[in-house]
DNA sequence: ATAGCGTGTAAGATGTTGCTTAAACACTTA
DNA sequence: TAAGTGTTTAAGCAACATCTTACACGCTAT
């Protein structure tokens, strides 16, 4: 989980990932998406990706296609989900509480 | 979303985050949990997630308590979980294909 | 007011990350 | 075999993250 975590923490990364969400994506391809840095910036995006084992790579001849390997995300996503959703329905208990409890309030937490 | 993953992508930050799912617990409690690191590297960490809208914090006297902010999480989970379900559904469509196609074959994703 | 406690901030050392340029590797085709 | 194409690796550097120690802040209670 901590290297999925670390990997999808830079925001190349996640573009590369919707990138090779639906269909393999050959490195050049990847590349040529991101006019603002270079191959070889790219292909160190694409290893730590593969690292992490959030991409797939299939050696075809002379290039290498990547797609999303969705399985690697798996921890994370279910850490996140934890803490979102068990943690929401708290907040609605609460609501009801204060709800219940009085009616005008001077509440802290402005942005709910 | 940036911010969120970044202060996630943190092993500490993410222990942290447990901590004050359920309950507000203040500065000095948390800090308390990690022995191996000072109270202000603990107080640094607070700040990151406090800046990334992850946690709340409340300020009663002396002390301060912080507590989960799940909505913070919100566009993490989101786009985690996006990435993470749909590709799923393809990956076990394409299962469904190489099945219909042939029977015997050498798999290269080893850990599904 | 002053002492004490809980907590945050500042400054600096150290490791890590993400980039660039240059070079190397691997496969293809003449 | 030699040249060409797609891609990765190496080396070096600037920026950033995380930790520590020392200090400052703010509230509480003598």
């Amino acid at each position: 989980m901590d290297d999925a975590l670390r990997a999808v923490a830079d925001p190349t990364r996640r573009a590369i990932l919707v990138l090779v969400r639906d269909r393999e994506v050959s490195a050049g391809e990847i590349a040529e998406r991101f006019p603002e840095i270079s191959r070889p910036a790219v292909s160190q995006h694409l290893r730590t990706l593969t690292a992490a084992r959030l991409v797939d790579v299939r050696r075809a001849g002379n290039r290498r296609f990547y797609r999303l390997r969705p399985e690697g995300l798996a921890e994370a996503v279910t850490f996140l989900e934890t803490m979102w959703s068990t943690s929401l329905s708290r907040l609605q208990y609460e609501a009801e509480q204060e709800e219940r409890a009085h009616t005008g309030d001077q509440d802290v937490k402005g942005s709910l």
